[in-house]
DNA sequence: AATTGATTTGACTAGCTATGCAGTGCCGAT
DNA sequence: ATCGGCACTGCATAGCTAGTCAAATCAATT
C-alpha cells in the first residue's frame, strides 16, 4: 500500500546509510563511486526519487513559482504564460497556476500560496491592493507584477511604455490624416488602460483636438464590437480609432465592416494594442504595438531570481520596456 | 530570520498545546470555543496559516493536481486549461502547470511531478507512451488523458467524438454541392487528427469518393494558410476542405481570399473543429464542431475527483462526447 | 457525594530528507 | 612508527503538522 520508496528503503537494500543516499543526489557532495553506484542500483529496482516536500522543509525552498492571471482569454496572456513556464521549467522551478477573477485582488490567495511555500509570485492581475502587498512583504515572498506599474516598495514590476505607445498611434492617426478621434478601451480600473488613453489624450489635446470619444468597453471582441455599435449611433463618428487591445480591435473592425458598413482603412483607421497573432492575421492585418512579450517575461525572470537567490525582494524595481509600432494594414491609405 | 510563524509558534503564545492549534484548523475537531478563540487570536498576531508541507508528508496527499500540456497558442487548450484551474481551485486543489513540448511524450516530466506527490495529473499532449503510462500506474497517479484516447488500463481519456463529427462534415459537404475534397490536418502522430481525416474519409469513401487531397501541416494558421496554398498549386483543386481545427481553418480562409483569390463560401466550402472563440468572429463565421469542452472538463473532474478518493485510478475510462455542428458562413450558399 | 459518560487536552510520534558532526580507514610524510 | 590530512561514512537531529492515545476535566445523573 506504500506509494513510493524512501530513501531508507533504498539505503537497506544498498545496504548503506540514508545519508548516503541523500548525498547521492546531492550533486557535488561527498561519496565514492563504488557507493553511488550501489546507491542507484537499489534506487533504479525500488524506483525511488527523492521527495521535494522533506527539502522543503529544511531548506525553506519550494522551487514553486506562483503566477497568477486572471484569464487566458487573451492571447497575449496565454503566451506569457506558456513563456514563463517554459522558462521556468528550464531553472528547474515548478509553476504553480492560479487564476484570480479578473478586476478582483490577490488577496484571497496569499494564504493558500504562502502555505505551499511559494517562492516568488508573478501576478498578472492588474490589481494589487496596498494589503496583499504588505502581506507578501511580511511573510517575504517576492512578487513581480507584470504589465501593471504598482506603487510598492516591496513589489517590482516590468510593464511596457503604454503612454509612450499611444502617443505614437496618436501621430500615425495624425499623419494619416485623421480629423475625429475615438478609443476604446478597458475597464477604468485597469492602469495600462488608463495609461493608454491618458498618451493618446495628450498628444491629440497638445494638437489642439480635445474632442475624443470614448467607450468603456472590456478587454474582449465583444468589447470592441459594441464599442462601435455604440460610438456609430451617435454623430459626428470618428474616422480613426485606437483600442485598448488587440482583440478589442479586431472586434472594432468586424463591426465597421460588418455591421455599419464602413471599409478600414479608407474609411476608419483602427489600431490595436499587443500584436497577438491574430493581429497579422490576413483578414485584419492590424496595425498594433508590439509589447516585446519574451523581453518582458525575460526580464521579470532576471527579477525573481534575483530575489529568490537574495532570499529576499530586490524591491522597488520598475521596468518598463519600450513598445514598437508596427503598421500593418489597418492603418495605410 | 524566520519566515513562517510554526504551531508551536501559535500554541506558546495562547498558551495551548501545539495539538490545540492544529485542531483549530481541522473542521469537526474537539475543540472548546475557548481555546480556539484563544488559538485564532494568537494566530492572528503572527500572522499563521499552517503549512501545507509537512501535511503532505502525514497525509500523503497534495491536493495539487499537475496539468501538463503542449502548448497554449491554441485558445481551445487556453480556454480548457482555465476551466480547469477555476474548477479545481473551487475543491480546494492547486493547479501545478506543466508544459511539454508538443510531440513529446510525459516521460521526462513523471519523476518531477512524483517528487512534488501530486494527487493526479492532466494530459492534454497527444502521446503518452507505454512506458509513461506504466510509470505512473506503479506510482498510483491517477492520469486522464484529455483529447487523446489512450489505451492503457491506468489511465482513462476524455475525448470528443471526432470520427462522428467528420462524418457529419463529409455529409454536410455532399449536401452543399461539394464535388472535390480537401483535408488540412495536424501532425501524423496526433490520434484526434487521424480521427477526424479517418472519418471525413470513410464518409466520403462509402458515397464513391476515394479521391482526397489531403495535406500534412501543423495545428496553426500558418499550417492551414501555406496548406492552402500547397493543395491549390495542384491541378483539380477541391471545393470543400476540412481542416482539424479552427485555427487551421481561419488560415486557410485567409489564404483562400487574400493569397488565391477565391470567395470562401462561394468558391470553396470550409469547415473547422474545435468552435474556438476566434470560428464566430465575423470576418470569418466559420462552421465548425463545438467541441464541448466545459463538459469534457468537468467529466474529466469527476474522473478524476473519484480516482483521487479512492487513493487509485479508477480504471479504463473512456468517455467520449459527442461533438454538435454548427453551421455558419463557410458552408452556406 | 459518587459514578458515569462525554468532552477536551497534551504528550508523543510518524512522515522523509538534508546536514552538522564525529568517526573510520587510508595515504603519504615526517 | 607516528602523525596530519583526506575522502568517505553513519549517527543523530531539525523541520512542522496530523493524528493516536491516555489523561484530565467537565456535566449530568443517581
Amino acid at each position: 500500500m506504500k506509494k513510493y520508496a524512501s530513501s531508507t528503503d533504498v539505503a537497506r537494500l544498498a545496504g548503506v546509510s540514508q545519508s548516503a543516499v541523500s548525498r547521492t543526489y546531492k550533486p557535488g557532495a561527498s561519496v565514492s563511486e563504488e557507493t553511488r553506484r550501489k546507491v542507484l542500483e537499489a534506487a533504479k529496482k525500488l524506483h525511488y526519487r527523492p521527495s521535494m516536500i522533506p527539502r522543503i522543509m529544511l531548506t525553506h525552498r519550494s522551487n514553486l513559482v506562483a503566477i497568477v492571471i486572471g484569464g487566458m482569454y487573451n492571447p497575449f496572456y496565454a503566451t506569457v504564460l506558456e513563456r514563463f513556464t517554459v522558462k521556468l521549467q528550464e531553472t528547474g522551478h515548478q509553476v504553480l497556476l492560479v487564476h484570480v477573477e479578473s478586476g478582483h485582488s490577490l488577496d484571497a490567495v496569499i494564504p493558500r500560496l504562502a502555505s505551499y511555500r511559494v517562492d516568488a509570485i508573478v501576478s498578472a492581475l492588474a490589481i494589487l491592493s496596498p494589503e496583499s502587498a504588505d502581506d507578501l512583504a511580511r511573510l517575504k515572498i517576492p512578487v513581480v507584477s507584470f504589465n501593471t506599474p504598482v506603487k510598492n516598495e516591496w513589489v517590482s514590476s516590468v510593464s511596457c511604455d503604454n503612454a509612450g505607445g499611444a502617443l505614437q498611434i496618436a501621430d500615425l492617426f495624425l499623419e494619416r490624416g485623421a480629423r475625429r478621434f475615438g478609443y476604446i478601451g478597458g475597464p477604468s480600473d485597469s492602469p495600462a488602460n488608463e495609461e493608454r488613453l491618458a498618451g493618446f489624450r495628450e498628444r491629440l489635446t497638445e494638437r489642439g483636438i480635445s474632442e475624443i470619444a470614448v467607450v468603456e468597453a472590456d478587454f474582449r471582441y465583444e468589447g470592441g464590437f459594441q464599442g462601435v455599435v455604440e460610438m456609430f449611433s451617435k454623430p459626428n463618428s470618428p474616422d480613426a480609432i485606437f483600442c485598448a487591445n488587440d482583440l478589442v480591435a479586431i472586434g472594432a473592425i468586424d463591426a465597421l465592416r460588418k455591421k455599419i458598413g464602413l471599409r478600414v482603412p479608407d474609411d476608419v483607421l483602427v489600431a490595436g494594442f499587443d500584436d497577438i497573432p491574430e493581429a497579422s492575421w490576413a483578414a485584419y492585418d492590424l496595425t498594433t504595438f508590439v509589447q516585446d512579450a519574451p523581453r518582458m517575461v525575460d526580464e521579470a525572470l532576471s527579477i525573481l531570481h534575483a530575489s529568490i537567490a537574495a532570499n529576499a525582494s530586490v524591491g522597488e524595481v520598475r521596468i518598463v520596456i519600450p513598445a514598437k509600432l508596427v503598421e500593418r494594414g489597418t492603418t495605410r491609405r
